[in-house]
DNA sequence: TCTTTTTTAGTACGATCGTGTTGTTTTTTA
DNA sequence: TAAAAAACAACACGATCGTACTAAAAAAGA
């Protein structure tokens, strides 16, 4: 296994894997047969399946490639960001816009697949769960970390910020997606800097800091 | 047709749905098979089918009934407060009991059918969406009857408010159904009512209104 | 009770599902 | 360029899907 050079079955698995994306997130994971994945790529149906071991391997490595994509666009460059407050506002904001402008045509791929997995004990509900939950214990975390550093207030709990400012992100996927509002994420973006203004201590500590 | 009196069919029917209810909330609009049901209630393929003209028909009067269970629990009852914030908690209040205690084994139905159908045109996908945006216009309705009558600060939007009160709701969902935080719906309670606290005017017009 | 209507089972149809097996074509390696 | 390996198509399989047709069983009305 080389690391370079993809060869050819790296750039189709690839492609695959694109195609999956979009229809997963339309028409949730149920939704990616072999057949109709094999028609969107071009492929006859065992041509695809010789791909994968199974359908379920299949639909992990569209997990793990939705993963990848957020971890790329979303958490990686708000690394960047100093870390606390500064970090947690990149956060949601790369998360915003990445749901907003970039995600697939089904809106944000773990809010599909989590409420569709959501009452279906098995290994993929455990890996949607595990990554929300990563990235919620993200911000949770970075959270904590503005709170210690006295940027936010002692008052507020992390974990109930935390779950506040997913509901925002989750609450305007879901209204763009069923309700075909066009400002949802208008909303969602007053909402969340509604809670920062509330949550940030007083005294802008962070005014000489550049 | 008798208004009184349901006969055998009536009985039958009723029983169909309360299975589809408890089978689609958790498995979605899509799991609801003719076969599958059949075998839940006890009938044969073809038994069952008789009495739907399609499984889309099926799929409407599924849809129809969980709204029906919603208006009489949710709704109904909180017609008896008095229009305006009281009345805005109570249907937080019981909205929130609702998903949180008496709802389908998937939990909200029309969080889980809103996701199924928010990417999917069609007759179905508009039945859930307009019933979704009929119960947010209801709370925004009644924050803007709410805010005239001083209850509510001025400066707050009633959209925003209902939107914000709406997200709390579908994230404890969420985290109950996905992740099995079992203190979900606690989370979502403190969130409302830190809302509550913050836009309702200073002035405890309510306290001699007794 | 007899007749009419409603409800149900049985069966068949074409379509699609996931998954194998077999053999051919294409790419990669030597 | 020849040999080895990977990628792919064609096909068959049992299962299940929604739907339609036919006939028997059950309920309702007279």
């Amino acid at each position: 296994m080389r690391e370079t050079a993809l060869r050819h079955g790296d750039r189709r698995r690839r492609s695959i894997l694109r195609a999956a994306l979009d229809v997963c997130s339309a028409e949730g994971l149920e939704g990616v047969s072999i057949g109709r994945l094999a028609r969107e790529v071009g492929l006859s149906k065992s041509g695809l399946a010789a791909h994968y071991d199974s359908k379920q391997a299949l639909q992990h490595a569209t997990v793990d490639a939705a993963a990848e994509g957020f971890e790329a666009v979303v958490i990686e460059p708000t690394r960047a960001a100093e870390a606390g407050l500064e970090r947690l506002v990149a956060m949601l904001s790369a998360w915003l816009r990445y749901v907003d402008e970039i995600e697939y045509r089904g809106g944000c791929f773990f809010a599909a697949a989590g409420h569709e997995t959501a009452s279906r004990p098995g290994p993929l509900h455990d890996r949607v769960a595990a990554y929300t939950r990563g990235w919620i214990v993200a911000l949770e975390r970075e959270a904590r970390t503005a709170q210690r550093l006295g940027e936010i207030t002692a008052a507020v709990e992390p974990a109930q910020l935390a779950f506040e400012l997913h509901a925002f992100v989750q609450e305007a996927n879901l209204r763009r997606q069923l309700l075909g509002e066009p400002d949802a994420f208008q909303r969602a973006r007053a909402a969340v800097a509604a809670s920062f203004e509330r949550v940030t201590t007083a005294r802008p500590s962070n005014g000489d800091r550049k």
